[in-house]
This record gives structure tokens, sequence and C-alpha cells, in this order.
DNA sequence: GGTGTTTGCCTAAAGGCTGTAGGCAGATTC
DNA sequence: GAATCTGCCTACAGCCTTTAGGCAAACACC
């Protein structure tokens, strides 16, 4: 009987493909062992279990993801910088939808703070030193732009602005001369309405 | 044998109920037999099939989200309804988190447009009656909203600001300041770069 | 190059979920 | 009360997950 080879990297990596090509949630350990032409049983060898291959497949896309926009970033500053990094998760998204949804995973807080997410959070953050933001204000802004980001492109992939016009691509660029606009003149906090004001 | 008065609408609460407490991805028809104490084969009587009762649970949440925010907006303009829209779906999002999930299902087209997403679009370009915005102006800021506001709740939900100072309240205050702020104020488009200024 | 150990993929099998087909017994209708 | 309809049942087939135990290829060492 020949051997194939398997080691968790490659199932991974298999895994990934997997998921652009059908979904991630159809990624499963028989989908994959068939793709390697073995028995499913033969990959728990490699893989504790589903969600362990899940789980991978979500580190290694959110490996790819910091990778990307690490290197969109050098050099890079202001708006010029925002766009970059708006656009590396656009587009990683749409190169690969399954691994995007992957990335999406909940991760338990131990495997999450050993992730590549908390380079992402470092790298909106070093975006953020081209604009005059203190703290928390910046804390403030790392999650305006983490929403905004992930909402926009999980609500383009989901179909959610489809079959209207202005198409999508205005919207996006739009939106990043918004976001920019607003990082330049961070508003100061509005007072809070009293209770008995009604 | 008693019968247990099954029908697609009460599956599709109790689907929606064990949606909120097992998670969305968790809702099986086996899984719903189950809770009525009948046999899974039983509701193929009342459902196409799993994907049927998934869909259905996403309607179901559309249309109450729907509901809220067209009371939440009822009466209010301006920041104030901006600040009650996006807190509609914040706290349907915790208090129906499997239910939040459902209403991100992908629909398809036909079944998107008969469904209470419409109403949301609708809603939305409502609160943007307190703000002066054209065409296209408004449109892009009606997918502004939605993709803020679902990324914020989809990352809060997911984890992803916890464990950090300041909490994540404050930055929900904040961010929507930030919206009031830029509405009010709607940057003019910026000339795209030309291609060879490098 | 033989021998022993490790390792990788195998078969077997149990348990769960989806979905179809056909049956029987309450509920409804006249 | 009889006939019909409807609702839930059993049985079964197919696919996925996961565990247990086996055999043979690869490696390690003399």
């Amino acid at each position: 009987m020949a051997r194939a080879g398997l080691t968790a990297e490659r199932l991974t990596r298999a895994g990934a493909e997997l998921a652009d090509e059908v979904g991630f949630d159809q990624v499963t350990v028989s989908a994959l062992a068939r793709r390697f032409d073995v028995k499913a049983a033969s990959l728990y060898s490699h893989l504790e279990n589903s969600q362990d291959l899940r789980t991978r497949i979500a580190l290694l896309a959110l490996e790819e993801l910091a990778d990307r926009a690490a290197d969109a970033l050098a050099g890079r500053a202001g708006k010029d910088a925002l766009t970059a990094l708006a656009d590396v998760y656009r587009d990683y998204a749409r190169e690969h939808p399954g691994r995007y949804a992957a990335a999406q995973l909940r991760l338990d807080p131990a495997t999450a703070a050993a992730s590549a997410g908390v380079r992402h959070a470092r790298l909106t953050r070093a975006l953020l030193r081209g604009y005059e933001l203190g703290e928390p204000d910046q804390t403030h802004a790392v999650r305006l732009l983490g929403s905004t980001f992930h909402g926009y492109v999980s609500l383009e992939m989901g179909g959610g602005f489809s079959h209207s016009a202005p198409d999508t691509q205005e919207t996006w660029d739009r939106i990043l001369d918004a976001l920019d606009a607003l990082l330049r003149n961070w508003p100061a906090p509005t007072a809070p309405l009293s209770d008995d004001a009604h």
C-alpha cells in the first residue's frame, strides 16, 4: 500500500483549497480524505478531529491575511495606507472566500491569543499612526475600522448589495473617503442625554 | 399515537429558540424532532428539508428585526434615530444570537427579494432623511451603516474585542458619535490617484 | 543485508443526521 | 357509522465522524 505522505500541514493547505472551492462549512474530513485518495479514518492520525481541521484552516487564513496586510502597509501612510489595508481584506475575501470565512471562526481565547489575530490589531494600530489619535480614541478607531471592513466584505460577499446601483466599487471608494475624513477629524464625545430628558 | 400538532410555523419558532440556545449551525431536523418528542422523519411533512428549516428561521429573524427597527425609528430623527436603530441590531444579536446568525444566511435572490430584508434597507434610508444626503451618497451611506453595524455586532459577538480596555459600550457610543458626525458632514469624493503617480 | 521498531494507512464498526417510502391509526366529513 | 384524509410512525439507505485494532512499508541499527 503506497503511502500518501499526509501531514497536518498538507491537510490544512488542501482543506483551505477545498474551502475556497466548496465553502468553508462544506469542508469535511471525508471530503478531504477523498481528495487524497485515502480513507477518512486515516486522517485522524494527523488531525484530532473535524473541529481541529477547521481551526487549522482558520489559523492559516489569519496568517496569510496578516502577511498580506504587513506587505500592503510597508511604506504607506495616511489614506494610502488605509486604502491598501482595506483592499487586502476585500481582495482576500474575493480570492479566497472559504479561507475568509474560516478566518471568522470563533477561536477559544488561548488559541486566539496565539494566532495571527493579534498581528491584525497591531497593524491597524500602526496604520493609525498616520492620523493623530490618542488613547482611547485609537482603540475605538481600530474597532471601527475592523467592524466596517469586515461588515462590508461580509455583506458584499453574501450578496447583500447585489442587484442595485450604484456599483459596489464606488461605494467602497466612498466609504474609504468617509473613513479617512473621519479619522482626520475624529469627533469629541457627545454628552450623554440625562435620564429625565424625555 | 397522540398527535403532536406540528406545523411549519411552530417548527420555525422552536427552531429559532433552539438556534439561540445551541447556535444556528447546530440546528438540525433531528434535534428539533427531539424537542417535540417526535421522530425526525415526521418533520418532513412540514418542512421540505433541512435547508428549508434554516431559511424559515432566517426569514423569521429578518421579520423580527425589521419590526423592532420600525418601532425604534418611529418618532425619532437624527442622532437619536441613528442610535436607536444601531441598538436594535446590537440588542437583538445579544438577546438572540442564533436568530441573528440566521439572519445572515445567504438567501437565493427570489427569497431575499420577498423577505423583510428590503424593509431594512428602506428603514435605513428613512433614518437618513434626518441628514442631508442626495443620491448616490444616500446609498453609499446605507451600505456604510449596514456594514458597520453588522461588522461591529458580529466581531463583538465573536469575541473579537474581548479582554481589552476600553469596554465595548464606550466604543459603541463613540462609533455612533463618529457616524453621526460623518453623516452630518459627508465628504466629497477625492480625486482618484492617476496611474503614473508613484 | 537482516532484524526490530516505528509509523502510516487500512478494515471494521458504532452512532448520528438527512431524506424517502410505505403503513396505520386518529381526525374529519358526510 | 363509513369513507377519506392527514399526521406521525417504522424501516431503510446513504453519508459523515470517530475509535479500535491490524498489517505492511519505512527506518534504524548492527
